[in-house]
DNA sequence: CTGAAAGCGCTTACAG
DNA sequence: CTGAAAGCGCTTACAG
C-alpha cells in the first residue's frame, strides 16, 4: 500500500507538502498541487488511519452508544442509527457502534484509548446510567433524549411536551371533549423510558389546560390487549370522539382494525391522530394525521452538535425540535 | 492521559516490558508483572488506539457493511447487527458501521486506510454489488448470505433450502396435500433479495418432491392485501389445509386475525407454520410452530469466520446453519 | 527474564 | 510557496 513517501517521491515534493496539499491547511502552488493529485490518484493513496490518529489531533471516529432494550422499537431505533451514521459521514467521520452493556463500559474504553473524537448517546432515559459517566468524560458528547438532570450536557430531542400539547390543541379546536390516549406497554413507563413518559405527562397537562377529558391506556402489542384497552377508553370516556396513538406501528394497525370491526368510520365516528410516530402513517388504512418523530432530523442534529463541540463551541445546550402536524384526513370536527 | 512511558516509569521497567506484559507475548517475572499491573491500575492506563494500529499489525476494528433498503425488515436486521457487534467484542474488536452507499465505497476507504482488520457483509443479495469489490480486497471478509457466485468467498447463512424442505416435509407427514405459501412483498423478489427467493424456490422443489400442491402469494404489509392473498390461496388450492408464512411479523398478525374472522381454528381447521422468522412466534395468537432464522447464531458465526481468517486460516467456506423445527401446537394431522 | 532502539506513517511547528 | 525534522505512542526484532 502506498505511503505519503511514495506520493512525495512521485510528485517530486516533500511529504509535508503532500500532507498540506491533502489537508488544505496551507496554500499550495497550482502546478505542485496538480502533480500531487496525479500521484495520489495513480497510486491510489489513502492516508493510514492509525498514523493519522497518532500524529494528528483527530481520529475521525465517532462513538454511537445505542443500547437495545427488550422493548426497543427496532424501526425507530434503526432510523436514528442510520441518520447518525450518514450525518457523520458528511463530516468525514465513521461511526463505531456500541451496544448493550458495552454502551456504558465501551464509552470509557474508547475515550481513554483515544479511539473516538466524540460521542452520541442514543435512547437516553430520564435516569440513564451513561449520564454520570459522560459528565466526567473530557470529550464532546451529545445526548439524543433529555435526562432528568441536563446540567452541563448537550442534548437534542423532539419537543415531546409541545407535541403532546399540539395533539390536544388540534383536537380540542375541532370540538372534541373526550380524548383517549393509547400509549406503549406499561413496562416502558415503569423503566423510566424517556419519550413515552414525557408525552403522557404533557398530554395530561394539556388536557387540563384545554378542559378536555382524557383517559390513558397502555396495551401490550397483541390484538386482545388492544381490544381491552379500547373498551376501557369507551367505558371511562362515554363521549369518546378522538383517539391519540402514541405507540408502535403494530398497535396502530390493530387499533384501526378493531375500530373497523366495530363499524366506527374514521374520521366520521372517531378522529384518530398518531403522535410521535417514527414510521409512515400514510401506509395505514386509513392514512392517519401524524405528528412525526423526526428521527432523521434529531439524529443528524446530534452529530452536528457534537461536531460543533469539536470545533470549539462547547456551551451546553438543550435543543428541542418543534413538532409538526401533518394532516391526512383522519380527524374531523365534531358535528 | 497516561502513556506507556508513565507506566514504565511507575513500575521501574522499560516500555517494552510493559508492552509485553500487557500483550502476554512473552513471559514476565511475577514481581515485575505485579508492579506493572499496579501502575496500570493506578494510572488508569489504556494503550493509545492510533499508536497501536500504527505500530502493530492489528487495528482491532471490524467493518460491518449493513446497507438498508426501504424494505429492510428492521427487527431482523437489528438482531444481526447486535449479534455481530457483541461477538466482535468477545474477540476484543469494535465495530465500525457502514450504511447505505457507504456500504460499498466505505469498504474501499476502510481497507486502503487500514482502519479495519476484517469485514462482515450483512444482507448479501444474490447479485450483490459488494461482492466483486470484496473479492479483490486483500483482507478477511465474511458474507452473511449466499451470493450467486461464492467462488473464493467465505459465507454463512441459514440453510434456507433445508428450511423450506423441512416445512413441506413436516406438513406432508401430517397428511396435508395442499399447502399455501405466503411470502414477502413482490418487490423483494424483483430486487433479487436473497432469503425469500431461495426459500420460495426450495419450497416449490420440496412440494414437487413430496407430491403436494402449493400456491405462492406475495401480499403487501396491509390487511387488505393479506386478505386478497388468502382468498387467492383458497381459490387456487380448494383443499388448502396448511399455510406456511415466510414473511414479516405484521403480516403474520394480519393473517392470523383474518383466519380468526373467517372462523378458522388453528390447528383444527388450518395448520400454520412460520418459516425463517426472526421474531418470537410465541407472542402471536395463537403461538405458531416456527423454523427460526437464527440471526444470533449466524451473525456471530460471521464474526468467528472473519477471526479465523485473521488467524491465518483462510480456506473459503460456505457454511449453512441447519434449520430447527420448534413446535407450538399450530399444526396438526389431517383428520 | 529484561532493555535499548528502530520504525510504523503521518502532522505540524520551525525555518526559509 | 516549500522542506527538513521532531514527535505522536506504541510493537517488535535484536541483544544479552
Amino acid at each position: 500500500m502506498a505511503t505519503i513517501h511514495d506520493v512525495a517521491r512521485a510528485a517530486g515534493v516533500s511529504i509535508s507538502t503532500v500532507s498540506y496539499a491533502l489537508s488544505g491547511k496551507r496554500a499550495i502552488g497550482a502546478a505542485t498541487r496538480d502533480r500531487i493529485d496525479a500521484a495520489v490518484a495513480q497510486l491510489g493513496y489513502r492516508p493510514n488511519a492509525g498514523a493519522r490518529m497518532l500524529a494528528g489531533s483527530r481520529t475521525n471516529l465517532l462513538a454511537l452508544s445505542a443500547p437495545l432494550h427488550a422493548d426497543t422499537y427496532a424501526p425507530a431505533h434503526m432510523t436514528f442509527v442510520l441518520a447518525i451514521a450518514e450525518a457523520a459521514r458528511e463530516f468525514d467521520y465513521d461511526t463505531v457502534l456500541l451496544v448493550q452493556d458495552e454502551a456504558v463500559n465501551g464509552l470509557r474504553r474508547m475515550v481513554s484509548s483515544k479511539l473516538v473524537d466524540g460521542i452520541v448517546l442514543l435512547d437516553v432515559d430520564r435516569d440513564d446510567s451513561r449520564v454520570p459517566l459522560v459528565r466526567e468524560l473530557d470529550i464532546p458528547v451529545t445526548l439524543v433524549g433529555i435526562p432528568a438532570d441536563t446540567t452541563g450536557l448537550t442534548c437534542v430531542d423532539l419537543d415531546f411536551e409541545a407535541a403532546a400539547r399540539l395533539s390536544v390543541e388540534r383536537l380540542a379546536a375541532q370540538g372534541h371533549r373526550q380524548i383517549g390516549l393509547i400509549g406503549h406497554p406499561e413496562e416502558l413507563y415503569a423503566r423510566g423510558s424517556n419519550f413515552p413518559i414525557r408525552f403522557r405527562d404533557a398530554f395530561a397537562a394539556a388536557a387540563a389546560e384545554f378542559g378536555v377529558g382524557t383517559h390513558f391506556v397502555m396495551p401490550e402489542q397483541e390484538p386482545v390487549s388492544v381490544r381491552v384497552a379500547l373498551e376501557e377508553l369507551r367505558r371511562e370516556l362515554p363521549g369518546l370522539s378522538a383517539i391519540v396513538l402514541n405507540c408502535n406501528e403494530p398497535v396502530h394497525t390493530m387499533a384501526l382494525e378493531l375500530l373497523r370491526q366495530d363499524g366506527a368510520s374514521i374520521p366520521q365516528d372517531m378522529s384518530v391522530l398518531s403522535a410521535c410516530s417514527s414510521f409512515p402513517t400514510d401506509q395505514l388504512d386509513p392514512p392517519l394525521d401524524v405528528i412525526p418523530l423526526p428521527a432523521l432530523i434529531t439524529g443528524r442534529r446530534g452529530v452536528e452538535l457534537t461536531m460543533n463541540q469539536l470545533g470549539g463551541y462547547s456551551e451546553p445546550v438543550v435543543e428541542l425540535v418543534p413538532p409538526a402536524y401533518i394532516a391526512k384526513g383522519s380527524t374531523a370536527s365534531v358535528t
